[in-house]
RNA sequence: GGAGGGGUGCCCGAGCGGUUAAAGGGGACGGGCUGUAAACCCGUUGGCUAUGCCUACGUUGGUUCGAAUCCAACCCCCUCCA
């Protein structure tokens, strides 16, 4: 990697730390430098929204964009029925093709606040793989793509041979996932002129595969570009806050609790996380990852911001931002957290606590409540439930006309009589 | 088709007739220390309108006072052979 970047693409995707693996960076950023890049990124959908391990390549995609190029975000709508096997010991579960329609709706959502879409020279589009893969003739395809490729190959990439090692059952149906994703790119660059396909260093495999595909069926120059696999400071996996996963979608998890996602960066992390999921000049990042011990909350602050508004727009991000303070930093029971409705009816007649924390979905079962009041770690307005039957009622209405009922230190939910 | 090995809780994995809601580890959650961090220490970890009841060791049936543990059939996975 000796080259020095030149384009305002590639040195800033260097510069903030984005880079890991490119076929040709020499190349790709000569021709960065002369004409507009269409590049893609692909996206399974089997899940209804995207989450935060998403994000570096929605990033990406943004970077992409913004420095003058093209993004196409890629949606798997095909792929997802075959079901990629790369760092999985086991199939998926098929998923329908209604489950898989729903899902793309909701992926939709979040590339809207990241990219600008439209029909414009550097707009961002979205194409289904599902478009053509769904029509795909099998003797003709293996005639003419099934040729590029040797079993011998196929079976020493990651994806097959972990599998295999591990003596883990494979379907010839997983198998053909890596001919599928390569023609994706074959397709791409014929009706697109796509040039680059991006992805996370997992998919550097699927993306080898494409280019040279591409430079096999068609002699096209195809280029490859990975991002690093984030895993955090103290080498666990990414994205995972108090109650699960980060979705990336406001009805799956609310800007206040993504917000809290980035506030709880450990310490090593907030440089890195600063470059790669904020927009805030290299200048000033430099100067924040400077901060020392518990200044260092003022630049998570920042990131929480920053990153927040990215997905949820600035009024969120700050209304995340202000509702964390009063809530930490005065202990008072702030609106803007994650609020529940409860019939004013009920309140009247008292709902004991354990069931309280089930419904407001604080734990998953009355069991897991009883628990946590047994631990000491729920809280009914900021003072400890010392017995799971303890009964919650219209009394317990604060002046603010709320209750405020917390798992923990970190984890509150306002209950609103309605 | 044949021979052998195997299917245990969120995951890995012990148990191989009763004291087993099932060792141990991981993960997760809570508490402590801190700075809403990491590391570390402690606790919890099937469900329920709960001193009891229900569900659970691939499935179904059987033996037994009693089965995750023994038997039978079936299903699935792995390895070798054809």
């Amino acid at each position: 990697m000796t080259h020095t970047a030149k384009s305002e693409f590639l040195k800033n995707f260097v510069a903030r730390g984005y880079l890991h693996q490119c076929t040709d960076l020499e190349a790709l950023d000569t021709l960065a430098g002369n004409e507009t890049i269409i590049a893609y990124t692909g996206y399974d959908c089997t899940a209804p929204s995207l989450h935060v391990g998403h994000l570096i390549s929605i990033m990406m995609l943004r970077l992409l964009q913004r420095s003058g190029h093209k993004p196409i975000v890629l949606i798997g709508g095909g792929t997802t029925r075959v079901g990629d096997p790369t760092g999985k010991d086991e199939s998926r579960p098929l998923l329908t093709d209604a489950d898989i329609n729903a899902n793309i709706s909701g992926i939709r959502k979040a590339f809207e606040r990241f990219l600008t879409f439209g029909d414009g020279p550097t707009d961002a589009i979205m194409v289904n793989n599902a478009d053509w893969l769904d029509k795909l003739e099998y003797i003709p395809f293996l005639r003419d793509f099934g040729t590029h490729f040797t079993i011998n190959r196929m079976l020493t990439f990651d994806s097959v041979k972990l599998r295999l090692s591990r003596e883990q059952p494979m379907t010839f149906l997983e198998f053909n996932y890596m001919l599928l994703q390569a023609y994706d790119f074959v397709e791409l660059n014929r009706n697109y002129n796509c040039r680059l396909q991006m992805g996370g260093s997992d998919q550097w495999g699927n993306i080898i595969n494409g280019v040279e595909l591409g430079r096999r069926a068609d002699g096209s120059h195809l280029f490859g570009l990975t991002t690093p696999l984030l895993t955090l400071a103290s080498g666990k996996k990414m994205g995972k806050s108090e109650g699960g996963a980060v979705w990336l979608n406001e009805d799956m998890l609310s800007p206040y609790d993504y917000w809290q996602y980035w506030r709880n960066t450990e310490d090593a992390d907030v440089g890195r996380f600063l470059r790669l999921f904020t927009e805030l000049p290299l200048a000033e990042i430099e100067r924040l990852e400077q901060l020392g011990g518990q200044e260092l909350n003022e630049a998570k602050k920042i990131l929480a911001t920053e990153a927040t508004a990215l997905l949820h727009g600035r009024d969120a991000a700050e209304g995340a931002a202000e509702t964390a303070r009063r809530t930490f930093e005065e202990g008072a029971s702030a609106a803007g957290l994650p609020t529940i409705d409860i019939p004013q009816a009920e309140l009247d007649e008292g709902i004991a606590a354990f069931e309280l924390l089930r419904r407001a979905g604080l734990c998953a079962s009355g069991g897991e409540a009883r628990r946590l009041i047994k631990n000491r770690g729920a809280r009914l307005n900021d003072q400890v439930i010392e017995t799971d039957t303890a009964i919650i009622g219209a009394d317990d209405i604060s002046t603010d006309g709320v209750i405020k009922l917390s798992a923990g230190k970190k984890r509150h939910i306002l209950i609103h009589p309605a």
